[in-house]
DNA sequence: GACCTTATTGAGAATGAGACTCATTTTAAT
DNA sequence: ATTAAAATGAGTCTCATTCTCAATAAGGTC
C-alpha cells in the first residue's frame, strides 16, 4: 500500500512573482499588465493566468469584471468599484455596511456583492 | 448645393424583430439566444449584436456584463442584479435611493450605478 | 549528491464573444 | 421605375482567456 498522494503546492518563482506583483499593485492591474510587469522574468502568459486563478479560488485577491476584462484587485474585503468612462481608470469605493443583504431575499447564500458606479472621474472632467 | 444628408434611420423588420424580442423578454437574453429566438426568421447574427448596440446606445435597453458575455435588460430604471452561480440565472434586485452617489466624490459625472449579487439561489439550494 | 516521481511551466493552438468587411439587398424618396 | 444610400449577413478578424502537451524543475528518498 502506498502512501497518500503529496499533493504537494511546489513553490516556484514564477507563483512568487505573480503574488507578490499582484498584491504590490493598487492599480486593478489585468493579467497582460502583470505579465508586462514580469516580462524581465521570462514567465509565460499561460502561467500568469494559472496563478491568478489560483490566487482568486483561495481568496487572496478578487477579480473584478471591467469593460471586457478581468482585472485583479488585492483588496479583498467588502467594497464597490468607480470607473471612468473617459480614461478608464477603476477605483475602490467603501461599502456601507448596510449594503451587504439589502433586498436579496431569493439569495439563500451570498458570495459576493459587486458594485460599480461608472461615469467621469473629476480629473477627466 | 445639396439637400442636408437623409439620416433616414430605416425601418426594417430586422430591427423591429430584435427590439420587440428583448423588449418582450424580462430573461435578460444574450445576443446569441435573442439570435437563437429569431433563428426561424434568417437574421443574421451581425444584424442582432448592431441593432442591440444601438437599442443600448439610445437608452432602450441597458447592456449587463455578467459571467464574461453581455447580457441585455429591458428594464432601464435603477436597479440591482443577482445571479445564482449554481444556474447562472440572473434577476433584478430593487436598488435604493440612498445609493445613487454613495462615496463617489472623486466622479464628477456620474452614469451609471451596477450592483450585482453573486451566489446561489433559493431554488438551487 | 544522484535519482526519480510528478507538479509546473510555457509556446503555441484552440476557443468564444463580439466587432469589422464588403458585396449584395432593400428602403424610400424622386 | 430609378436610384443613392442605408441595412444586411456570411465570413473574417480581434483579442482575452483557456487548453495541450512535451520539456523542465521541485523536493522527497536513498
Amino acid at each position: 500500500m502506498r502512501k497518500d498522494p503529496p499533493v504537494a503546492r511546489r513553490a516556484t518563482w514564477q507563483k512568487v512573482a505573480v503574488r507578490d506583483e499582484v498584491l504590490n499593485r493598487h492599480d486593478h492591474p489585468t493579467a497582460a499588465e502583470i505579465h508586462a510587469s514580469l516580462r524581465s522574468t521570462g514567465i509565460g502568459l499561460a502561467t500568469v493566468y494559472r496563478h491568478l486563478a489560483n490566487l482568486v479560488e483561495e481568496g487572496t485577491v478578487r477579480a473584478v469584471e471591467h469593460d471586457g476584462e478581468t482585472r485583479y484587485d488585492c483588496n479583498t474585503g467588502p467594497h464597490a468599484h468607480a470607473a471612468c468612462t473617459r480614461c478608464g481608470e477603476l477605483w475602490d469605493v467603501p461599502l456601507p455596511a448596510l449594503l451587504a443583504k439589502n433586498g436579496v431575499e431569493r439569495m439563500s447564500v451570498l458570495d459576493e456583492v459587486h458594485l460599480t458606479y461608472a461615469g467621469v472621474c473629476s480629473a477627466c472632467d
